[in-house]
DNA sequence: CACAATTCAGTTGTGCACAATCTTTCTCTC
DNA sequence: GAGAGAAAGATTGTGCACAACTGAATTGTG
C-alpha cells in the first residue's frame, strides 16, 4: 500500500496550495462576474477606479502589481466596452489618465453584491479570511524582491 | 487626512491577497527555472513525471487541476525539447500516455536545488508554510465545486 | 450486432502575465 | 536651449488558463 503518487509529491509543496487555491478562487469569479462579462483582472481594476477616480495608468498598476503590458490591452477592452476613458494628461503627454464613465460608476452598485457572493461560495469565517490574508501578506513582503 | 485610497479597497480583499502572492511566487520560480527555460506549470508536470513516470493526459491533469486545452501544447512543447514522449495507447486508442525521456529523468537532478532556494528566497520557516499550506487547502475544500 | 452516449485528447479563440523593445515626452545638466 | 538620460505608456511575442468545440475511440444498451 501507500504507493507513492505524485499527488505526495505536489500536495506538500507551498506553491502548488497557492497556484491552487487562485485558481480555484478565478473561477469563482468568473462565474460571478459572467453575467457582466468581466474578468477577475477588469474587475480588480474598477474597485480601484470605483475609489480612486481618474488614476494614471501606471499608478494604476503601482496598486495592481501590473505593467503596461497588462494592463494597455485590459483597459482598451474596458474603453471599447464604455466602461472607463483613457485620456492622455494635458499637463505631461506621456501619462494617461483612466477615468470611469458614467456606465462604469454604474457598474459599482450592480456589482455590489459580488463581495457577499464570494464569502458564500468560500464558506469561511471572517476570521479564518483576515488571518489568511495577514499571513500571505507577511508571505508576499517576504518575497519582495527588496530592491538593492 | 487619510483620504481613502484604493490600496484601501484592495488589500482587505483575500482574493487580491491570493492573486498577489501567487505572482510573486511565480517570479521567483520565473527567475529559479530562468536556466532551464522552464515554466512553473512545465516544472510541476515535471514533478508529476518524476514521482509517476507514465501518466496519462487525463490523469495529469487530474493531479493538476488542468485540462487538456493547457496540456496538450504545454506536453507538444516539453516534447519538441526531447523532456517526454507522447504515446498513444495501444488497449485504447483515446489515451495518451506521457513518459520521461532520459534527458528528463536527468533534470530531476538537476532541478534538485529548486526548493531549498525557493523555501531560501521566501525566507519563512517550515512551520508557517505547513499552517499557509493546510488553510489554504480548507480553503480549496471550502471552494470546491461540490459535484452535485 | 447496431448505434447512442460517453470518454479522451486535441484545437480554436479569448484574455491575462510578463519580458523585451519602441516611441514619445519630459527633465536635467551643461 | 541643446542633447543625454529617464520616464510613461504602447507594442510584440511567448506561454498559461479556460471555455467551447471537434474527432476519434470506446462503452453500454437494446
Amino acid at each position: 500500500m501507500t504507493t507513492t503518487s505524485a499527488t505526495d509529491a505536489l500536495e506538500p509543496m507551498l506553491c502548488f496550495a497557492v497556484y491552487s487555491a487562485q485558481r480555484q478562487i478565478g473561477q469563482i469569479y468568473r462565474e460571478l462576474l459572467a453575467p457582466w462579462g468581466l474578468s477577475y483582472t477588469q474587475y480588480l481594476v474598477l474597485i480601484a477606479l470605483w475609489t480612486d477616480g481618474g488614476l494614471a495608468v501606471g499608478r494604476l498598476g503601482e496598486l495592481l502589481g501590473l505593467d503596461s503590458g497588462t494592463l494597455s490591452p485590459l483597459l482598451k477592452r474596458l474603453e471599447a466596452r464604455g466602461v472607463l476613458t483613457r485620456v492622455r494628461s494635458a499637463t505631461d503627454e506621456r501619462v494617461v489618465t483612466v477615468s470611469l464613465t458614467d456606465a462604469g460608476r454604474r457598474l459599482r452598485d450592480e456589482l455590489a453584491d459580488v463581495p457577499r457572493c464570494f464569502g458564500e461560495r468560500l464558506g469561511i469565517t471572517q476570521q479564518f479570511a483576515d488571518g489568511l490574508r495577514e499571513q500571505l501578506k507577511a508571505l508576499s513582503e517576504h518575497a519582495a524582491p527588496g530592491k538593492d
